[in-house]
DNA sequence: GTAAATTAAATTGCACACAATTTAATTGCT
DNA sequence: AGCAATTAAATTGTGTGCAATTTAATTTAC
């Protein structure tokens, strides 16, 4: 029944091409982010960490000495995901929790030498990526830009 | 001391560059995937869906009366996710899980009527996402596109 | 034809994510 | 000063992800 009204622009774009999953952009950010997690995995197993615990990590390497919160707005995340995660470092001996002086609500999170030295243990884990992922430098950062870019429209979107 | 041999390639591209966290595409990856699964949320609420269920769905409502383990291989989860996933989905009353006939090993999964019904609800998602995320059609998928790349090129050198 | 290998789900245990609530400390307001 | 509003972490509860193991069914080898 070719009469069946649906809208000749629906049709042009096929039936259900919204709902398809290849299609979407929040499925290939999702199965491509799991896709890189599982690639650091086995990298970061010598070092003792989890994906999630690098990424604290890479903030702390970058500075040191940051609050609970100020970690959480670097990376997205809340004293839910966190509080549990610095627990783990802190008894792995990476870094260590302290209540701010100034303000005993925060708590601050600073390295231990311990912490600090495993940064040259990291060092060959990005290259090797870069390599895994089989693209340029050029191209590689364009995509961060990209999607960094995307994450910004999204979260200015957020209540 | 400029004489400290650290290689001069190195220097070139400064002393940590590649263990910033902006620069490293899984953290781009990362922090935009949590951020669209955000943007999802309060859409799917209505629905009484997660995100990842509704990415199930989204598989279910392509192609009916698949294995737990077809499901699987689209969306790159294993069984020890999507076991628990489906129980809620049929506790919800969306599908139905069965045993095949042909092998016993086998689980498949069936959309009910109200499974099936879902999908008008879960139409107008997409294009407000589209819109939140304020690209083109031809960047989401030219992006969309790019990442799939990306996937499958790290999925081929996992064991 | 049957024992061994393989396959498909389920289960178990650990580590995120995140909403919602709680606790404690600080700031604002009058 | 004193109390309400705000802020910072921690806690609680639910739902993924995923490695590793288990259970059950099927296939392969001999």
């Amino acid at each position: 029944m070719p009469s069946n009204k649906q809208s000749a622009v629906n049709r042009a774009v096929a039936p259900d091409e919204w709902l398809r999953l290849d299609k979407q952009l929040c499925f290939a950010l999702y199965a491509s982010s799991l896709a890189m997690t599982k690639q650091y995995k086995p990298l970061l197993e010598p070092l003792g960490l989890t994906y999630p615990q690098y990424l604290v990590m890479l903030v702390l390497w970058e500075a040191d000495e940051i609050s609970v919160s100020t970690l959480g707005q670097r990376l997205s995340l809340d004293s839910g995901t966190l509080t549990p995660l610095l627990k783990r470092l802190e008894s792995a001996g990476l870094i260590q929790r302290r209540r701010a002086n100034d303000d005993e609500r925060r708590v601050d999170i600073l390295l231990t030498e311990e912490g600090k030295a495993l940064k040259e243990q990291a060092r060959p884990i990005p290259p090797k990526l870069a390599s895994a992922s089989a693209c340029s430098l050029e191209e590689l950062s364009s995509l961060t830009h990209r999607l960094h870019q995307l994450r910004e429209q999204l979260a200015s979107k957020l209540p």
